[in-house]
DNA sequence: GCGCGTGTTTGACCCGTGTCAAGGCGACCC
DNA sequence: GGGTCGCCTTGACACGGGTCAAACACGCGC
């Protein structure tokens, strides 16, 4: 712990803009002081490859800024995104030599770092860490398995509202008090059309005519092609097939944030 | 601890059939000893619900023999499987009230189970156990996002191949060395059409077609509806589309065992 | 033996979505 | 300004695989 430095007021954490919501919160104060000193922040282009697949692993982290992409690539060309990951997300895979997948900048992002092997040494020194750590991986568990259901037995449509619906859902949370007026029934796609056909299990056109077709019907409306407003959330949720999703539903389970 | 009883001689667990490999084996003699206490075997018939999807969870446990199916069903009916849990993997969702999935009996099955609450107060209490935990779901939800690529961007024939090699993969492995010779091109499918249909994201009628045109090419011999001799092993892999499959290849890295 | 139920296979048809191709729109550069 | 490059949209067409219907195979009870 760096002499003379109060985490809480001075250092590069005290100016993170997801202190209050991040992985380090669950831990102590003498921890988090730990961490910090550890962690350094990075930024990355969008396009940028942060871990490749079946490569070392040497950093782990959280997003503080931005979208990265979870994704594997088959031999010919064809990919899925089986994971977006939001701030305050975590990122990489820890007691495993290996990145299963490969970690992409869906957007300019800003990383919180850490060099892999301290971060194992953190989770193994303090016990309420690798705990809270089991926790996030149940959920993101959890994640996967209700996107398995989606890529397995719905319609492209029934997948594009859900995403909505889900973002929304996400981004209506980040909000303040003052905002809950305007973020009602509004939705920003933070990503590609092409990333969101490679997360849907899709084509770019396909999501294209979904979006448009929506739009003419008049569930949604287009400010421009990344933001909308959601009209009629009704239909919007009939369409999803998902009556869970519907935005005045109780809180989510967290796994249909589905976006880790 | 039972007074006179020693575990490894025994107890219910002396004649546990994956007490090599299941998750209590990391334990040491103490603890297994505790863990014998609490546990309970029971069986069901298939077709049983074990755990309802969204209801309380009151237990945890390993698969003893036969097959668990993880799945999830839509208000319309269509249901998709996320997991299949073979010996030894574990099922039930420790630290959740609710369980988001239903856990059902694929087969006959015999499972050793144990209190959800004492099973999540030993983790609490024994360090390596939690960490054994975690390591466990890592690698399940690898496997999910496994499962998500082949969902969102494989054809039904590249699934049912890979599904094919999967199972053969585990198959052998699980044999003794005097078996390998005939285990080599043997592979048996545990599961009814209807329930392959729901893990691959597809339909009876889709799967039948798929198996019998991929043995009317000489790829695989059927001997009956379940037990199948891999003829043609490299065009196999090619139709998976997954050189990694490859039965002679590297061992799998643990998340391409798919069935957990 | 027979009838019945369940699981699997096969055929015919057609719809959702992938593919291929072209065009629009905005951003950036020379 | 014009040209180029990404990204998104739109259209025409084809095909994989879903749906519906029927036949078959096997096990079980009577």
């Amino acid at each position: 712990m760096t002499i003379g430095s109060n985490v809480e007021s001075q250092g590069k954490c005290a100016q993170c803009g997801i202190r209050q919501s991040a992985f380090c919160t669950s831990a102590d104060a003498h921890v988090r002081s730990e961490m910090e000193r550890l962690s350094h922040i990075r930024t990355f282009k969008a396009g940028a490859t942060i871990l490749a697949e079946g490569e070392d692993m040497p950093i782990v982290g959280n997003v503080v800024s931005g979208v990265l992409r979870v994704q594997k690539t088959i031999s010919d060309g064809r990919q899925q995104i089986v994971g977006l990951l939001l701030p305050p997300d975590m990122f990489g895979r820890v007691f495993a030599p290996l990145s299963p997948f490969a970690i992409e900048a869906a957007t300019d992002v800003t990383l919180c770092c850490f060099p892999r092997p301290a971060f194992e040494k953190l989770l193994t020194a303090h016990r309420e860490l690798e705990h809270r750590m089991l926790l996030t991986v149940l959920e993101e568990l959890d994640a996967a398995r209700e996107w398995m259901l989606m890529l397995g037995c719905q319609t492209v449509a029934e997948r594009v509202a859900s995403f909505l619906l889900i973002l929304h859902r996400r981004f209506k949370d980040s909000c303040r008090e003052a905002d809950i007026g305007w973020a009602r029934m509004y939705v920003e796609i933070p990503i590609s059309r092409r990333d969101m056909a490679a997360y849907l299990g899709t084509t770019v056109e396909t999501i294209s005519r979904t979006i448009q077709t929506m739009a003419r019907k008049n569930v949604i409306r287009m400010l421009d092609t990344r933001h909308f407003e959601i009209v009629d959330e009704k239909r919007m949720v009939k369409m999803s097939g998902r009556e869970e999703l519907a935005i005045s539903a109780d809180p989510l389970p967290s796994a249909m944030y589905g976006a880790h």
